[in-house]
DNA sequence: TTAATATATTGCAAAATGCAAGTAACTATA
DNA sequence: TATAGTTACTTGCATTTTGCAATATATTAA
């Protein structure tokens, strides 16, 4: 594995030092801030986050789901048993990750004219 | 091809017409976003870009590079003939992500203790 | 003549993505 | 009872992207 996750002190990173770059090791990709922003509007269950528009692939989901949860940016809650459901949520760390949507929303909305955001599907606790 | 850029109205987006991803299918990857970070910090040359801790492959950066001229993300200049050497430069459109990775830097800082952005290379011209 | 510099391109292996189909454990309907 | 539907995935496989190393091109310098 070679993990350098695993080191401790100050060389422990990825790529570089850099804040950025380890932010893009989570989510530098084209689906996980997708999964964020449905996470934001309410969305909470599996077949929610796969009906939307992007059209995500059913694997890549299950996969950004783990990786999402191992990173600390979600968590997961059964909300039944037998067979074992579950909803995702966004963590403190995930429910942080508001200012980039709303920065890179609205670069979108500027240079792209014609782009709108998704209605809200449910009205988010307040923590 | 089928190419959906060069369809007109209000159907011309390549995956949907939210804002974050039209944004998404520009710097959408783990690559991109610390490109236009070497050019907000000074950087100029090819030979400054992939000195970058984060090591980009040559052929990577030239991909990129291409993608968001294409994208009227940069411009690039020559600055000698035979051979023709080339500075590339931050358009407006360039300029504007500055929120972006602002955003970013700040998720990246407060949750990865220990990262530091890198110092500036060259001071920028006022526009 | 040889080496160095700057900006790439090429070839190929490895990894990620996309698509369709299959699976498991139920629940609802005929 | 049998059949179909629901939800949350997993699997297999083809395509695409990425990563790494080597090569290319034009020029200047030693």
């Amino acid at each position: 594995m070679n993990d350098d996750k695993t080191m401790e002190g100050e060389f422990a990173f990825e790529r570089s030092c850099c804040p950025l770059t380890n932010a893009l090791d989570i989510f530098g990709d084209k689906w996980t801030l997708l999964i964020i922003r449905d996470l934001v509007l309410g969305k909470r269950r599996y077949l929610e986050l796969i009906s939307s528009p992007e059209k995500i692939a059913s694997n890549i989901l299950a996969d950004r789901l783990k990786k999402l949860e191992a990173a600390g940016v979600i968590t997961r809650q059964a909300y039944q048993q037998k067979p074992a459901r579950y909803e995702y949520f966004l963590t403190e760390k995930g429910e942080s990750l508001g200012p980039v949507l709303a920065a890179m929303i609205s670069w979108g909305q500027e240079h792209y004219p014609g782009t709108q955001l998704f209605p809200v599907v449910r009205q988010r606790q307040a923590t």
